[in-house]
RNA sequence: GGUUCCGUAGCUCAGCUGGAUAGAGCAACUGACUUCUAAUCAGUAGGUCGCAGGUUCGAAUCCUGCCGGAAUCACCA
């Protein structure tokens, strides 16, 4: 039995025996015991004083001398300042370790049926993936995993957005300026090559616009507005968006070009599939280098008419409004969400609309009891009115929503900014740690023996390690600084640092001979720096549990760090696997390293980070 | 202005439902490789946990108010 739940149920018990009193699950506190001090795990008294009336520092005496007399897993304790420390037995560990040693899933949970949907990634399709979409796609994935690690059964989906405005700038772009190139042609990545013609429409309407500036038109605009002199150059800067709707000769064909597509113009429709396919066949690309993939992808060229049937429906059950005009609103105000719109007064749809279709739409075809939105904070207040909204419409599912917000990734310049090109782009940002991880690899010349192709491969292993390390190792509630510099780091609390701990562990394991894992029971005296890894490997379950539980890799992250670093200490320790100074020391380490292995190489696979046979 | 999130070492970050003297990494400095991979380890130095109150045996953690930063509050997507 776990020597927690063990706790969890002695500690009750004794209190009651002692003292006759009842304590409530949250008064009982156990913590691990602090490096300072002698033994496993403490309790803490002082809630108990009260109760019990007496002194915390007695209460700790009492109820150590009780579990040393009544149980067997405890074999000493000690009081400080109403701390009771207790010290699990080594038979305790050796049983722990014996049960995990061999156990490759060790840490997951049970299924229990429940199935969560998480939504990641969901680009436009007008540009390529930059670093934002990493943080996204990394935090996405590894919850997925994490999820799947706590027991759900999870489907991975996106929403790409494949239709609207921003891809009919690239497809006009193309049109007028492109002559017929194509990625081939350029041999450019084909999402790159999409995103170049998006770059090149806002070029060519910032040109237009420059000349337009100069037009009477603008000057009368100018005068209208009253703008002052000083303020003229601010005032077109925020102007550029109405300029683009009224008056610019791009703007109107870009529209155009939308209404072409919605109207289903062969045309446009063609040229859309073709830009299109050009960007998903580049996505895919990214994908598999990142390691990632979904179950079901939605397409909003399907579901952006979706909602509406819905919200005709809410009409009638007066949960929607109609205004005089025509338009359809919800009224929040009691959730304190004020009232949102859900249709237009011509009677067109906007997100809102559209998110609660898809929700649905997706609740027929997978039936989750959760759905996990993974998509940056700007949006908080638009999906707290949708989850309110899905709620009032009594879906089964909405309870079960969650939006994993995560802050922006600043660079330490300040923020990404596509007109200034300082946008991180995904595929170089990968190309970048690998080479630096090549170049280090190089240096250091560990691999000197190993073929080219092999080398390849690991390097790519470490530079990916380094750079998702980075992001997911910070709480997707913080916005992050991303400095370029740091990302390539290999030393320190970085991925590589951890790979380096399994492949310590791969390397010894290859150069052990056979050892009887049954000998480890007769080892005496488990060592300090053994003895914390046991409790780190003992926590890994909860470790799991929780990230699950506050959709959070971030702490995976941290106790994979923690668990390398016990490791490399044990390591440098001077208590040698192979040179062990009996059988029954040299089989309890066997086991102690590879269920660090296996730790290891669960719980980083669970952020998406693989652990290389050398290094 | 309203709402939400954030503020911890020079920098990047941990710190679980309140628990012992607030921890890591980077950068700086000192040491350890004919050793089981030194992408490592041991050590030195670095702090008014934004500020002020409150709750209590105990607060970085919970509450309130300020200060500073971010996001958002569209018949945009």
């Amino acid at each position: 039995m776990d020597i927690l739940q063990i706790i969890d149920e002695k500690v009750p018990a004794a209190l009651k025996s002692l003292y006759d009193i009842d304590v409530p699950k949250e008064k009982l506190i156990v913590n691990t015991t602090k490096k300072e001090f002698e033994g496993d795990y403490t309790v803490v008294t002082f809630p108990f004083a009260r109760d019990a009336r007496k002194k915390p520092d007695q209460i700790a005496e009492e109820l150590g001398a009780y579990l040393i007399e009544n149980t067997k897993d405890f074999t000493a304790y000690n009081v400080i300042k109403g701390f009771l420390n207790l010290t699990v037995s080594d038979d305790y560990w050796k049983h722990f370790l014996s049960r995990i040693k061999e156990d490759t899933s060790y840490g997951e949970s049970p299924k229990t049926g429940e199935k969560a949907m998480v939504e990641f990634s969901s680009p436009n399709t007008n540009k390529p993936l930059h670093l934002g979409h990493v943080r996204n796609i990394l935090l996405g994935w590894s919850t997925s995993r994490i999820l799947e690690a706590a027991g759900h059964d999870v489907v991975k989906v996106q929403i790409i957005n494949d239709r609207g405005i921003a891809i009919c700038k690239s497809m006009l772009a193309w049109k007028k300026f492109g002559e017929g190139k194509t990625p081939e042609s350029e041999g450019v990545k084909s999402d790159h090559f999409v995103g170049h013609w998006y770059v090149v429409f806002d070029a060519q309407l910032r040109g237009e616009y420059a000349e337009w500036q100069k037009s009477s038109a603008a000057q009368q605009l100018l005068e209208s507005k009253a703008v002052k002199p000083e303020n003229v150059e601010a005032f077109f800067k925020k102007y550029k968006n109405d300029y683009f709707n009224e008056y610019s000769e791009l703007g109107a064909e870009a529209k155009d070009m939308l209404l072409k597509w919605e109207a289903g113009d062969k045309e446009v429709r063609d040229l859309w599939r073709m830009m299109n396919g050009w960007v998903y066949k580049g996505f895919d690309v990214t994908y598999e280098n990142l390691g990632v993939h979904f179950d079901k992808l939605y397409y909003e060229s399907n579901t952006y008419l979706l909602g509406k049937d819905i919200i005709e429906e809410g009409i009638e059950n007066g949960i929607f409004y109609k205004k005089d005009d025509n338009s359809v609103w919800i009224d929040l105000e009691d959730a304190k969400l004020d009232h949102k719109l859900v249709l237009r007064s011509d009677g067109t749809s906007v997100y809102m609309t559209q998110d609660i279709g898809t929700a649905k739409l997706r609740y027929q075809d997978f039936g989750m009891e959760k759905m996990i939105y993974v998509v940056a904070d700007e949006q908080n207040h638009h999906f707290k009115v949708l989850f309110e909204i899905l709620k009032r419409l009594g879906e089964s599912f909405a309870d079960g929503c969650y939006h994993l917000n995560y802050g922006m990734v600043n660079l330490p310049s300040g923020r990404m900014k596509s007109r200034e090109g300082t946008v991180v782009d995904a595929d170089d940002l990968m190309k970048e740690v690998i080479q630096e991880a090549a170049k280090n690899g190089e240096a250091i010349g560990t691999l000197d023996g190993v073929s080219e192709e092999e080398k390849q491969k690991i390097f790519g292993q470490i530079g990916l390690a380094a750079l998702k390390y980075f992001i997911i190792k910070v709480n997707p509630k913080k916005s992050m600084i991303f400095d370029p510099s740091e990302s390539v780091d290999m030393q320190g609390q970085t991925g590589p640092y951890i790979q380096n701990a399994g492949v310590r562990i791969k390397s010894i394991l290859r150069k052990l001979d056979e050892v009887d894992f049954d000998d480890l029971n007769g080892y005496e005296s488990i060592h300090e720096a053994e003895k914390e890894l046991l409790q780190m490997l003992h926590a890994f379950p909860s470790i799991i549990k929780e990230a699950a539980q506050d959709y959070d890799p971030s702490h995976l992250a941290n106790y994979c760090y923690a668990l390398a670093k016990g490791y490399h200490k044990f390591y440098n320790s001077g208590l040698s696997v192979i040179r062990a100074e009996n059988q029954e020391a040299k089989a309890f380490r066997k086991a102690l390293s590879t269920s660090t292995l296996n730790v290891l190489t669960s719980g980083m696979g669970l952020l998406g980070i693989e652990i290389p046979e050398r290094m």
